[in-house]
DNA sequence: CTGTTAGCGCATTCAG
DNA sequence: CTGAATGCGCTAACAG
């Protein structure tokens, strides 16, 4: 008798040769295929002549495993999706490569998304992404839309929000205060005697509470007439020389205080065309991370952030949950992290 | 008489609510599944007030549509996945971004590896990919292993190779020739007066293949005392000012050539820490975009690329495939856009 | 225009 | 340790 698990015809049309399966690593390997899987994913429950075989088999049909399928049947899509505002300039590539090296090695497989910090965007990306049952999902930003929240929410799986805190995160967050940044960087600077300040934002959430947090910081301890230039999103060395272009119209700051090192170094550039010296006539401090800031100018100060911890502590969070809800049923996470920051000096750098 | 498509049998435990599918819908619909699927994805075959009753049940339901049963029935899985070195200091991501944006708009999402400019991950990476059964891939370069190649072919989806050209692409090709770079370059700053050069790569293929390039040009041109540094990839501001160090030390060159602008800005660094006047006392040329090379130092010379233009092109390549295949047969591209590169100098910036 | 039937390729669940 | 039956949620291919 034919064995069940055959297929009801083989292909008809030569030309068209469908695609491997398991059920025909099964029938090279002389094996059902429910053993292939299993020699597949869960190598210690298979006699290891067995596994050979199967190995053998699999080499010989080129079979690739079908994880649609596979995921299907599972409910396990060893997919995580990452939400990010850009990849340009990007302050996030390095917690993009630590996540992803932590997730790859895993097995885990990553779905890229760009919302444009755009909240709205966000909302569409992630109800798209949500349907392809990724196993998590790391989003920037704890600022999203009540529809957003509410997908994620419905969808019990584990959320990562990263770059930021807040007291009412979807699940579970890991980054630092915007604000603390803020308040560090004016009671920082006020301390070393600048009492004139220009501010150069670009529209970006993060970057606008920071910058804020600066300004207010700045006027408990008397300083008001800080001039406050915003461009819009995203940050580049263009929008650098045009906010100290329009900053020096109107007032002479001791220091510009810019929302990222891309501006930062904008403002370098246009400082330089203009004949002015960093940091005598004008000192400039940026935000982000050391490698693209205080090596380029060593007359640059700035806040810098370990993002690959975020990446880091984001992978191992999101596999500390997968393996929980695989049975090995450790305690609930509640994971919040303040990674922190540290203002970077051009005399410490 | 029960409708067929009823599921067999009501959720039993209450707190572990099935998540709702098609079939949840057309009762709520008051239709038939097909007829949901179908209000979906090919509105244009149903009546819209039935329509209008399914968009309803839907919102009602909250239904997600499973991408992965979707591309498992339908054998597509609208996904496309991207192939990078890194996305650390990225001349790539202009490329990324408008490539997301292409396949985005048009219902298709994105996975993204990263090979770390290692042949053999990359080789793993795309076999674990394919398990994915994505629609298209996009590469950067043109060298890979071959075994790589094989699967790639035997896959039978559309693979764009983009950063690069090549006589035997494995489908179609979107670049540029980094040899021309290496030449192009060399004549360039041949015909502007200098005579002693310096060049600083990392250990990136087609970073080392336009330098190589580079000097074989300067060779047949009887300049042949170059010192040529080679730095561990990726580039760093760091390995610039080290590269810069150990030029300096064996030879005093008029102008250092590099592999990527944030090689040329640690150049830039390491010389303004020695007090060396750029370019009076040395020149320095970038590679990449200019955004991040001439606007940040006027004396800075660098190659553009448009990055941009790439993706967007490799983004249409795709699509035009994917509605090939889907019936609307055309013929056949066979997509190799030469998009060329741009020597951008000080003066010219 | 809408409904029915029959899988897509795999893993869960239970038998042996 | 291995095998058989069953269905994950959806859509292609036909019928009406």
């Amino acid at each position: 008798m034919a064995k069940k698990y055959e297929r009801k015809q083989a292909p008809v049309i030569a030309g068209a040769a469908k695609s491997v399966t398991l059920i025909d690593v099964a029938r090279v390997a002389g094996v059902a295929p429910m053993t292939v899987s299993r020699a597949l994913n869960r190598p210690e429950l298979v006699r290891s002549d067995t596994q050979r075989k199967v190995i053998e088999a699999v080499r010989a049909t080129g079979y690739v495993p079908n994880m649609l399928a596979g995921g299907l049947a599972s409910s396990k899509s060893h997919l995580v999706a990452i939400l990010l505002p850009t990849i340009a300039n990007s302050i996030f590539s390095d917690t993009v490569q630590a996540l992803m090296d932590g997730l790859t090695t895993s097995g885990y497989q990553t779905l890229l998304g760009l919302t444009g910090y755009s909240t709205s965007r966000e909302e569409a990306l992630v109800e798209a992404i949500l349907g392809r049952r990724p196993d998590g999902i790391v989003l920037a930003g704890t600022s999203h839309t009540d529809a957003t929240i509410e997908r994620l929410t419905k969808a019990k799986i584990p959320v990562v929000e990263i770059w930021d805190l807040t007291d009412n995160p979807i699940d579970m967050v890991i980054g630092f205060s915007h604000e603390k940044v803020g308040v560090a960087v004016a009671r920082h600077l006020i301390r070393k005697g600048y009492q004139r300040f220009g501010i150069v934002s670009v529209d970006d959430p993060r970057g606008l509470r920071r910058c804020e947090s600066l300004k207010n910081e700045l006027a408990k301890h008397g300083i008001v007439d800080t001039s406050f230039e915003v461009l819009p999103a995203p940050a580049t060395l263009q929008g650098g020389r045009e906010g100290l272009t329009r900053i020096l119209a109107s007032s002479s700051p001791e220091i510009v205080v810019c929302s990222s090192d891309t501006l930062a170094q904008g403002v370098l550039a246009e400082a330089a065309s203009r004949g002015l010296n960093v940091p005598r006539d004008v000192a400039v401090m940026g935000f982000g991370d050391l490698n693209t800031a205080a090596h380029v100018c060593p007359a640059l100060s700035t806040v810098r952030v370990d993002g690959a911890t975020i990446g880091k502590n984001a992978a191992e969070a999101l596999l500390t949950r997968f393996a929980a809800e695989s049975g090995y049923e450790g305690e609930r996470l509640n994971v919040r992290i303040d990674t922190g920051f540290t203002i970077v000096d051009r005399e410490s750098a």
